[in-house]
DNA sequence: ACCCAGGGTCATA
DNA sequence: TATGACCATGGG
């Protein structure tokens, strides 16, 4: 990541310009934001909100209701979120963790850095389930950087392509300062300007980019 | 019949 | 360190 403090407030402010405050997370409660974390790794939000419509339908979601379902049982629950085995042992793993710490409520009292290494320690918890956890449950000043950051950071020379998730998460930290509305709010544009990719009249808005925003999701992140 | 979606882990070189 | 296979569903 190039030091672009200045070119990263630009775009944020003109993301947000374009298409408003987006009000993230979609979830109604913290431990729902623990849930949907792992159940959108690499799935589409529309299969997500299919698996909490089924998962709601039959327990609270705290972590030990949760938890009461049978892994058997909670893997068929989620499965229009795809990699159901995989995604129903990773949530109890989480929700235990959770759960062993006192509920979601009881995290609020320890500091950043133990949640996060915490949280990467979590069996099928990496960078980017932590850091949407630990911003959007927990309210912590994190940046999260996901495949819609890469692509669109890199489009705009702002990253080689390469570089790694922290190295891209810190210089945005700093450039808006550490605040976690900011944050917030910078992601989830992020996500919304990717998932609708601008066309260009004569160029976006948004990102300024008048070629590549005429090339919609075919981009990979290293292009 | 492809390609993609708000990743992460594991085996291998 | 860095690739590739694997996990699996639903929409374009």
């Amino acid at each position: 990541m190039i030091t672009a403090a200045g070119r990263l407030r630009r775009l944020y402010r003109r993301l947000l310009d374009s298409y408003g405050p987006q009000g993230w997370w979609p979830a109604r409660g913290p431990t729902e934001v623990l849930i949907g974390a792992v159940l959108t790794q690499h799935t589409s939000w529309r299969n997500v909100e299919q698996a909490l419509l089924r998962l709601r339908a039959v327990s609270r979601l705290t972590p030990a209701a949760v938890l009461a379902i049978a892994p058997e049982e909670l893997a068929r629950l989620i499965h229009p979120a795809g990699y159901p085995r995989v995604k129903a042992h990773r949530l109890r793993q989480l929700l235990s963790w959770c759960h062993a710490r006192g509920g979601v409520a009881a995290l609020r009292h320890l500091p950043t850095d133990t949640l996060r290494s915490e949280l990467l320690g979590v069996h099928g918890v990496g960078p980017e389930t932590a850091d949407s956890i630990l911003l959007y449950a927990l309210q912590r000043p994190l940046f999260v950087v996901d495949a819609y950051t890469r692509r669109l950071f890199s489009r705009l020379g702002l990253i080689g392509g390469a570089e790694h998730y922290d190295a891209i998460r810190r210089p945005v930290e700093r450039a808006l300062r550490g605040a976690t509305q900011d944050l917030n709010e910078f992601h989830a544009l992020i996500v919304r300007h990717g998932k609708e990719p601008c066309r260009p009249r004569p160029h976006c808005a948004a990102c300024q980019l008048v070629k590549i925003c005429r090339y919609p999701v075919s981009l990979r992140p290293h292009d």
